[in-house]
Order: C-alpha cells, then sequence, then structure tokens
DNA sequence: CCGTTAGCATAACGATTGTTATGCTAACTA
DNA sequence: TAGTTAGCATAACAATCGTTATGCTAACGG
C-alpha cells in the first residue's frame, strides 16, 4: 500500500471553516467563498466531505465537541472560588459579549435555524442538553438541591440565552443588563438556604 | 390618468408571503418556489418590492405590524381574568405551541438570525422593543410595581423564549416544561406582596 | 369611449450554485 | 527505489439564482 490518510486533516479544516463562519454566517454559507478564504479550492470541501450536507453535520458535530472541551476547561463546578452564582453569571456575560462574540453569534443563528426545524441531526440538541447538565452540575456544587438542579439551569440557560438575543439584537444595554442582574439576584436566592 | 393603484395588494401578498415562510423558512429563501406557491410568476415580486432584500424588509416590517396587533388583540393588560401570572405563562406556552407554531418557529429563526447580525433593519429590534413593554404593562396591571416592570418584563420575555428554543431543539418536553413550572413560579412570586 | 397604466406572464440575461471527471504532484509503504 | 494513493487544482457540468426587457390584458379616469 501507500501513502496513508491523515487524520487530522478533517479537524484542521473544520477549526478553519468554523472560524470563516464566525464571521460570515451559516445560513447563506456557500462553498466557493468559504474555500476561497481558506486558500483552496472546493474540491477540498467536497473530497473530505461528500456533500454540502455532510460539510454542514460535520460542522456542528465539531462545534458540539468544541463546546463540550470549552466547558470541561472552565474553573469547574467546583465553588468556583468565592463567586456567588449571580457573580458567575455576570462574568460568563462579559466574557461571550466580548472575545467570544462571534462564536456566540454564530450559535445564536445556528440555535435559531434548530428551533426553526431547518437544521437537522442530533448535535444540536446534544449541545444544549450537555449545557443543561453542565450549569446543573454548577449549581449543585453550589448547594442548590439535585432535585432542582437540572429544573432551575435549564431555567437560568434559557434566560441567558434570550438576554443575549435580546441585546444582540436591540442593542439596548440598560435594560437588558437590568435584566441580567435581576436574574443574577434569582440565581442567588437559589442557593442562600430559606 | 388612468388605473390607480391598489394599496391592499402588498398586504395580501405579505399575508400569503408569511403562510409561505412559515412552512419553508426564510434563510433560503428563493423566490421562484416562492412565486410558484403563490400562484404567480416570479414578476410579481420583483414588481411590488423592487428587490428582493427590499422584499425581505417588508416581510419584516409586515410581520412586526402583525404582532403588534396580536398583542393589542389579546385579553389585555387587564387582570386577565382571575390569572395569575404563572397561569398566563403556562396558557401562552400551550398556545404558542399548537396553533400558532409555526410563525413561533418562524420568529425564532428570525430573531436567531438578527442576534448573529444577519439580518438588517429596525424591524426586528422593534418588535422585541414592543414586546417587553407589552409584558411589562401585563406585570403592572398584576401589581408589579413600576420601577421594576420594564425589567422584570425582559427577564420573563428572555427566558420564555429561551425555553421555546430549548424545546423546539431538544424536544425534551419533561425538562423544559418543569424549568417552565419554575418560571411560572417566579412570575406569581412578583406579585404576592412580601 | 378613449387613453393610460397597473398588473402580470413569458422569456431571457449573466452570475452563482453544488457537484464531478480529469490529471498532476508529492508523500508514503513495501 | 518503485508503485500506490492521498491531496489538491483546474475546468466543466447542469441547475438555479436574482433581475430585467418586452408585450399583452383588463381596469380605471377623463
Amino acid at each position: 500500500m501507500a501513502r496513508p490518510r491523515d487524520p487530522q486533516r478533517r479537524e484542521e479544516l473544520l477549526d478553519a471553516i468554523v472560524g470563516y463562519l464566525a464571521e460570515h454566517g451559516i445560513a447563506q454559507l456557500s462553498l466557493r467563498p468559504l474555500a476561497k478564504a481558506l486558500g483552496h479550492s472546493t474540491y477540498v470541501l467536497t473530497h473530505h466531505f461528500a456533500s454540502k450536507d455532510e460539510l454542514i453535520s460535520a460542522i456542528l458535530a465539531h462545534l458540539d465537541q468544541r463546546q463540550r472541551g470549552r466547558v470541561g476547561a472552565l474553573p469547574g463546578p467546583g465553588t468556583s472560588g468565592g463567586l456567588s452564582l449571580g457573580d458567575v453569571v455576570r462574568a460568563s456575560w462579559a466574557w461571550h459579549l466580548s472575545e467570544d462574540l462571534p462564536i456566540v453569534r454564530l450559535l445564536h443563528e445556528i440555535e435559531g435555524l434548530s428551533a426553526a426545524g431547518r437544521l437537522s441531526g442530533p448535535y444540536v440538541p446534544k449541545m444544549l442538553g450537555d449545557r443543561a447538565e453542565f450549569v446543573a452540575d454548577v449549581l449543585r456544587a453550589h448547594g442548590v438541591p439535585e432535585e432542582a438542579a437540572l429544573r432551575k439551569a435549564t431555567l437560568l440557560n434559557a434566560a441567558y440565552a434570550g438576554l443575549q438575543i435580546d441585546y444582540l439584537t436591540t442593542g439596548d444595554k440598560e435594560r437588558v443588563e437590568a435584566a441580567l442582574d435581576e436574574l443574577a439576584g434569582t440565581a442567588d436566592s437559589w442557593t442562600s438556604r430559606e
């Protein structure tokens, strides 16, 4: 036999592709401009990923795993170094809206398309499920009872995402961040024994 | 002079177009299949709306006004007939996920695209702002103090929308509706004097 | 009733779409 | 080192995209 496949090539490509999508979006994705931005011809895409549909599926799988890795690299469900739950919410907000903003916007685009039934495959549902489980672990580490953790985590995630969509769309910082403070206070009330 | 323009024609078309978009989405909108579904040629679209971009802009404006009308036709910010805030949340949930589902999915697609910066124009921001104001009025009617109404309305809207996205994507009815009950309880706690 | 024009279909324009057949080069195995 | 093949560019394919020039018909104002 002869030259073996390079199993890393696909992941390298996917990383570069996600970088491109963070700037240009996924809804209007076109193979030729994407390939040109990667410095290649379109054949690279149809060679490594059979078709455009399978490319998108691979992108979603890649994003799913990427988010999973990111979540694992966080300070961890440990008590987050003396920060209250509300503090964690506010710190995440600041991070997501600065350094991480392009990816955050891409994820909202993907989740909107997915909620509308315009994206198929298991990866977006898996991402949301994982996110709920991760936040539930954080809540448990802050003393939220097991029985309530997943339910409150789902609500916290939903409110957080909804506020991001509101802010990114309206730009109404004052109104949205007041609501974020309200959310942070609600989260803190979950951890104070009463 | 001769035959005058029919000012209703545009609105008739837009109603039919929104019906089509509720089924097929807006991200991959193509003029030819849309025109065929309307029983016309594509020229009807480029004649009444100068270009595809302006058509999409007109669609968003139409949806904005449609939502405004719908909101005005609701039971009204009056005390909603003995229902608690949480009851209103649960009743809206049931309605949005049955009869109104196609439009709800379209709106999530649009809001996701808008949050991602892939839609321009003032109409989507205006829709979200109006929604916040309307819910704030409902909260005020239930006794939430003026100072907190808009802030809590923004949070309630965000959580509600986020839960819809979660449910529509994951289909995890048990987890999401438990979180919805938690949200309904939180909303009720805003109206009980303490 | 005449003249104007809204409303629309038909058909075509060039550009862009996803996909594929062909062939070269360089990297690896045996 | 000889033979195989991964990796990719080039170029072309038919299909579809948004847009527009042309012309007909029916409705209205004068």
